[in-house]
DNA sequence: CGCGGCCGTCAGAGTTCCGTCAAGGACGAC
DNA sequence: GTCGTCCTTGACGGAACTCTGACGGCCGCG
């Protein structure tokens, strides 16, 4: 869930920010200064923060540098000044966008998910979707498999094959399903494709290929891959 | 140096920006329609657009998906219409920011450099910018292939193609999600063009360019760089 | 026991895909 | 203009992959 830090010190302003976010199922924390402001941030690393430049305590640039010191957390700035030296001033010190009250919430809430967007890992990125068993490792992402230190080669496929029941482990997996995502939606049938590729699976990967134990067959209705 | 697509039809609007820009030492490209933008940011690969929605020729809206299809370049809408509805749809499309007309230039220039600032890497960050192998190493910052103590030349697409790869090191890149990044978005399909470059970059990189250790093809995949 | 359905295995034919080379054209430097 | 660099394009041999048919084993059933 994406956390977001409101920091306002107009009760209204805030109130309305979390009641839309909370209703959007983001998570909500709210300062009304500057010190709680950067102490929440610390605390609670949020994803996202919007800040309103006119604090009682600090400067709202302050915020922005206190915050840019150890963190490029999207920055969101509220502010009533429409003047353009204040906008130079907080964009430069660190903010990610200005707006200016009033604003509308639709288009704030529009500059949020822009910002949380683009702050977003490069999506297939790093986050490693690896899947284990004691034989072999299927790294869905970097299209990887794993035996015995060594990598592994496979066909387009084969590789189709595997991904299809490796994302439905321990689930059975008709033939035709099977037929149809790797061959085509006209391919419902010819259950011999199959036979061979899934032959060619466990020869790669089974330590048994004669007695799988990770590609099972359900005689007459699919097949399964169990960890 | 900063490059920046200006996509505007109105002349003068192009004028000023390309003069206010060009003082500031950004490198400048401009279009005055949706379909010579898409072309010129393949070509060039910009480090920020800058994009006004009324174009003659398509919906800015397109343009931006367009645009988002291969590319996570920073987006900075102009645009005359103050409507709520028009910068949420250009947002939520992919847009990072978005200017009324008239705006001011310091204003934009703020945003321009918040967005160009945002969008680099983290300066000392963990992402590795010196790869090594044991034939060669590649420094992504410094765009130096060095090779038995010497810097190895590579052209402007060999080096785009290296660069794809080794940020993805160990994952399959896609033969068409490699075309789509270096050649652009409307290459995914002339594989011709990989197989020449790749050939290059083994010739200019691989001990034994006939039996590559880095440059790995999956047939009917993609290619694969490993350390 | 014989039969048929289902599955696993194997190997060859056909097709697609890849590496390589070389020629042509665009572009900028001089 | 001339040169050099780089990108594009086409062609071809060889490698890799997919498809296909044939055969044998297993099992349930008549």
């Amino acid at each position: 869930m994406t956390r977001v830090l409101v920091i306002d010190d107009e009760p209204q302003i805030v109130r309305a920010l979390v009641i839309n976010l909370k209703a959007r199922h983001y998570e909500v924390d709210a300062a009304h200064d500057g010190a709680t402001a950067l102490q929440l941030a610390a605390a609670r690393h949020p994803d996202v923060v919007v800040l309103d430049l006119g604090l009682p305590d600090m400067d709202g640039v302050e915020v922005i540098r206190g915050l840019r010191g150890w963190t490029r957390v999207p920055i969101l700035v509220l502010s009533a000044r429409h003047s353009s030296d204040e906008k130079v001033e907080a964009l430069d010190a660190g903010a990610d966008d200005y707006v200016t009250k009033p604003f509308g919430m639709d288009e704030l809430l529009a500059r949020l998910r822009a910002a949380v967007r683009r702050s977003e890992p490069v999506p297939g990125g790093e986050d490693e979707v690896v899947v284990d068993t004691a034989e072999f490792s299927v790294d869905l992402a970097a299209k990887k498999v794993n035996r015995g230190g060594r990598d592994v080669r496979l066909t387009p496929t084969e590789w189709h094959l595997l991904e299809v029941l490796v994302r439905n482990t321990g689930r059975l997996v008709s033939q035709k399903q099977l037929l149809q995502e790797v061959w085509g939606p006209s391919y419902g049938t010819e259950t011999n494709y199959l036979r061979v590729y899934m032959a060619q699976l466990r020869r790669k990967l089974e330590a048994d290929p004669a007695h799988p134990r990770h590609f099972i067959t359900e005689p007459g209705m699919g097949y399964r891959f169990e960890k």
